[in-house]
DNA sequence: GTCTATATATCGATAGAC
DNA sequence: GTCTATCGATATATAGAC
């Protein structure tokens, strides 16, 4: 019986202290994803490295790397944080909803997010950019179901005589290109406007446009 | 007189050869100029090593160093090439023209663009994603200069009531988004498409959608 | 869990023989 | 001009003391 007082394998050490088991196991990961999706960002999966990753986020090198086994492992956290919520922002694609309403509210959902998470936005960007490699499975699996069934949605309010024919997916690239490129290249964008960065008017005014230019080809303006 | 047969310095020694003087060097320069720009779009700037270039372009590091002294230098070189292209796709775009073929021309040059020269778009693609190191003073300067012009053009056809006012840039912005996905992310449309590349009438599909977004927009279908 | 020191690998760039 | 060999810098990842 000499072994039944351990732990049983993947359990944790029993703790007397207050703080919740993990809590500070949490705390530094979502310090290190943080920091992570930013120099990913910036510099892309090659050029990033781990040890600009860790001084951003506030510790030694050598703690990244007892959180994340390598640095792969780490970016491939950071790229699911995004696709989750970039596949989030469809939601307003839902078969119940009025066309011209939805496809506005999608559209001003990914400007927003664009606005307000441009890293996530550019390390999706350069992820595709250089063919995919951690997700292309995914493109080719989960993520093309989900996308048929948005489209299937287009195509009912197609049918239902809602709004004009269009390709659908097509429809789907063109709207994540329009609205990402205000993320993934806001640089070039601001510089050709004259500014520093974007403004809050920029959005406004890009958005206004995507709009104008769905609806109005869908025949809903 | 010692010295009176001597080259004069920057000339070259005379050749009998037929070949004409300097073709060696601008066949090598030519080889590992589209090698660099298909490494560095597959790759990105930082990924992409000088001895990956020379492979593909069939000679040693070393030959690759002594006709680009830096892997900076080379990468330049190809930037250039890839916005003297950029910026040629642009030439329908001029007063004189109906607003309506114009347009049409454009975006059917810039996708065709796409899929002629999808490593051209990727290396730019790259380039401004990571905060444009190389060419923010371009941005800022001639291609501001540029496109302030071309902006000119479209603002003109409003005004002589040819076509409805609209953002100029934001409109430019969004052909560029809309257009260049194609070549950018083709990995992605071909994965979600369901597809190991993308085919000529995915391309054309591209083009008539796209299309008919902007002349709808413009009150021009 | 934390952190210093370091092993190992790769890359850009060049020296120097031909 | 070409090419082998190599230097120096930097990166990921880990060992091992605390």
């Amino acid at each position: 019986m000499a072994l039944t007082n351990l732990p049983a394998p993947g359990s944790r050490t029993i703790q007397m202290k207050k703080r919740p088991i993990g809590a500070k196991r949490r705390l530094n990961e979502t310090r290190i994803l943080r920091a992570a999706e930013r120099v990913f960002a910036e510099q892309g999966f090659a050029a990033a490295s781990t040890a600009a990753i860790a001084r951003i986020a506030g510790l030694p090198k050598a703690n990244l790397h007892y959180y994340f086994r390598t640095k792969e492992a780490l970016y491939r956290r950071v790229l699911e944080s995004i696709i989750a919520g970039w596949v989030e922002t469809a939601d307003p694609i839902e078969a119940g909803a009025d066309p011209r309403r939805a496809l506005s509210a999608y559209i001003a959902g990914k400007i927003e997010y664009s606005r307000l998470r441009p890293h996530a936005s550019k390390v999706f960007a350069n992820e595709i950019l250089h063919g995919a490699p951690s997700i292309a499975g995914r493109l080719r699996g989960d993520l093309k179901t989900w996308l048929e069934a948005k489209c299937r949605v287009i195509e009912g309010w197609s049918a239902a005589g809602k709004m004009a024919r269009v390709d659908a997916k097509h429809l789907f690239f063109i709207i994540w290109a329009a609205t990402q490129t205000y993320a993934d290249f806001d640089v070039q964008a601001a510089a050709l406007l004259g500014r520093r960065k974007l403004r809050p008017a920029d959005y406004r005014a890009a958005r206004a446009l995507v709009t104008l230019m769905v609806l109005s080809a869908c025949g809903l303006s």
